[in-house]
RNA sequence: GCGUCGGUAGCUCAAUUGGAUAGAGCUUCUGACUUCGGAUCAGAAGGUUGCAGGUUCGAGUCCUGCCCGACGCGCCA
């Protein structure tokens, strides 16, 4: 971690000439635009300012007292106050020589691991999965790997959606309309047209509704048939969460469903209410936010005028429960932007619930799925697109361009691998956009197989993988390899990958995949520019080595940067 | 009305959080030795970052006002 290692330094130094300064916010990062230098500080003149000082001069103190010369061939001073570092080759090439040897690959796991709860996907019972429930289940997936990978302990709770009044409905259109070999083929769609047909019904037929009600009464009150039913509904739509969720490589920890919850909502109201946080207003129970200047008109019902519950009451529960049972640092929500309110609102009722609690709650939101007219996602007929239907289309799409770039494999495995493709692109496709802009769905988009899309990061790790079975090198071999950094695109090469570890955090920082996907395609890109001009299996002995040592980094990198978005790279494809 | 988020190249999006001359992909055009895998590479073209002010060494990023859009705002989740 060389810009550690300059950082550490240039804090030092700074002390120096301020001995109160709050090193702290002195950083070391990569300039922008190599002509520069590779590293740089600007916090120099963040720190001039504040206390009034001329920037450059106090770089210049500072710079006085610096000494990285077995890292740097030169630091200087630029513009306003700029510090730019240019480091040596040899300094580069003792970083990638040490990672050779196994250590970490250039980040560092934390020392002070935290346990992180995170809440995503959460689909609902008895209606299909769909494109609505792609974002949270890979953004949620991809920062559980990216927190594990980085030494902290990770637990995955998928908050299923298997109670509320949906299931009234669906119990009349059950018992009413059932057709039973359409629940044998395909459950889910079986269910989504019981639910579709009584939901239509209700909104003509008072008596229908009035049916609806007393069949969820009944249900909540234990009833024996309509809780087998309830069972079975959701034991058939877990097995459909399974398998959309086997074909993406997602797991979870925990598979606790709102239901779970159900026991302990009244107990939940009644605290909230004998502490004095929720008071009754409108004939329903609310929890206000007078000290909370954004939340102040905005309560949050916690008992409708009923006596029923909503989410609200299920989430409070169900944060609750995890504080008690995790302990958590962090608990992280991953939905979409339009519940905003509602965390802002179940957050502030937890401070004033449990003041002594130090968890930090985070709401990991992202845009809405836009169609192509930019409203709300729909397909021609109103529906929206299965998550399935989406996965069995990326897969047909990258097979077909498999067979023709790859005719000679044979059949089974070019199927194995459009569906590694097909699965990565959607994936990809996903995490690359800032997760907070809305989200315009387009197949030809989703499934695009060329430009920065997972296609491109595949296929130079699948040249790099080429290259080693041509050449039968040993990888062991190369743990003692000797690098030696002097075209222009080998030097280029090794100072992006000692980046990684910086992206990696900063993914964590705000929470956003997309810093790697950015990141891993401009080491593709940069590789691709060395595979161009700097052969590795026809050089000589001394450089073939040290080429192949970078390839052997640059495929480890690009793997374990594809790991932490939920991809697998193949070996060929 | 109040609140949240957004508006960047023809299109889809980035921009290491206030840093240097705003970058990619797609599209278009021009090129690349029978190629360690051409699912590639090199180059060209493309911009008043919605508008107007302000803050300062420095603004796509921060503050104010306005325009446009999406979403949210008590008993759905």
């Amino acid at each position: 971690m060389l810009h550690l290692k300059l950082e550490d330094r240039l804090r030092a130094a700074v002390s120096e000439v301020i001995a109160d300064a709050n090193s702290e916010v002195v950083q070391v990062r990569p300039c922008p635009d190599p002509k520069f230098g590779d590293y740089q500080t600007t916090s120099l003149m963040t720190l001039a300012k504040q206390r009034k000082m001329n920037p450059r001069q106090f770089a210049s103190e500072v710079l006085q007292r610096l000494d990285v010369s077995e890292w740097c061939e030169s630091v200087e001073i630029a513009g306003a106050g700029f510090l730019n570092f240019r480091v040596k080759n040899a300094a580069v090439a003792a970083e990638l020589e040490s990672a050779l040897k196994g250590g970490t690959l250039f980040f560092q796991r934390t020392t002070t691991p935290r346990t992180i709860v995170i809440d995503f996907s959460s689909p609902n019972v008895a209606k299909p999965m769909h494109v609505g429930h792609i974002r949270s289940t890979l953004l949620g997936d991809s920062l559980g790997r990216l927190l594990r990978l980085l030494g902290h302990r990770v637990i995955t709770d998928n908050h299923i959606g298997d109670w509320g009044t949906q299931f009234g409905m669906l119990i009349v259109g059950w018992k009413r309309d059932l057709d039973r070999k359409a629940l044998e083929a395909d459950p889910v769609a079986e269910m989504d047209r019981l639910y579709k047909k009584i939901y239509a019904a209700c909104e003509t037929d008072l008596a229908v509704r009035e049916q609806a009600r007393q069949e969820l009464v009944k249900l909540q009150r234990g009833d024996e048939t309509n809780r087998a039913i309830w069972r079975e509904m959701i034991a058939l739509s877990q097995a459909q969460f399974d398998a959309i969720y086997r074909r993406l490589g997602v797991k979870f920890d925990h598979t606790i469903g709102e239901s779970f919850y159900n026991p302990q909502l009244q107990a939940t109201v009644d605290q909230l209410r004998a502490r004095g946080i929720a008071r009754e207003s409108e004939g329903a129970l609310a929890v206000f936010f007078e000290h909370v200047p954004a939340l102040k008109e905005q309560p949050a019902l916690i008992q409708k005028s009923d006596g029923g519950f909503n989410y609200t009451t299920t989430d409070l529960a169900t944060l609750e429960y995890r504080l008690a049972t995790w302990k958590p640092d962090d608990i992280v929500y991953v939905t979409d932007g339009r519940q905003q309110l509602h965390f802002q609102q179940l957050f502030a009722v937890l401070r004033q619930w449990h003041p002594e609690a130090k968890v930090n709650l985070a709401h990991v939101w992202f845009g809405s799925i836009l169609g192509e007219d930019g409203k709300p996602f729909k397909t021609r007929t109103g529906e929206n697109v299965k998550l399935a239907d989406l996965l069995d289309e990326a897969e047909e799409r990258a097979f077909a361009v498999v067979t023709e770039k790859s005719p000679e494999l044979p059949e089974a495995q070019r199927r194995e691998i459009a569906r590694a493709v097909g699965i990565s692109a959607v994936k990809y496709a996903d995490l690359l956009p800032n997760r907070q802009s809305d989200y315009v769905f387009s197949w030809e988009k989703m499934l695009a197989m060329d430009g920065n899309t997972a296609v491109y990061l595949l296929y130079a790790y699948a040249r790099i993988r080429s290259i080693f079975r041509k050449g039968s090198i040993d990888e062991n071999s190369l743990r003692t390899a000797a690098i030696r950094l002097e075209a222009s695109h080998e030097i280029a090469l090794g100072k992006h990958l000692l980046k990684f570890g910086l992206v990696l955090e900063a993914a964590k920082d705000d929470y956003r995949p997309n810093f790697i996907c950015n990141y891993l395609y401009d080491l593709a890109s940069i590789f691709a520019g060395f595979f161009e001009n700097c052969p590795v299996l026809k050089s000589e002995a001394k450089v073939r080595e040290s080429r192949s040592a970078l390839c052997l980094l640059t495929g480890s990198v690009l793997k374990q940067g594809l790991e932490v978005l939920g991809i697998k790279p193949l070996e060929q494809m």
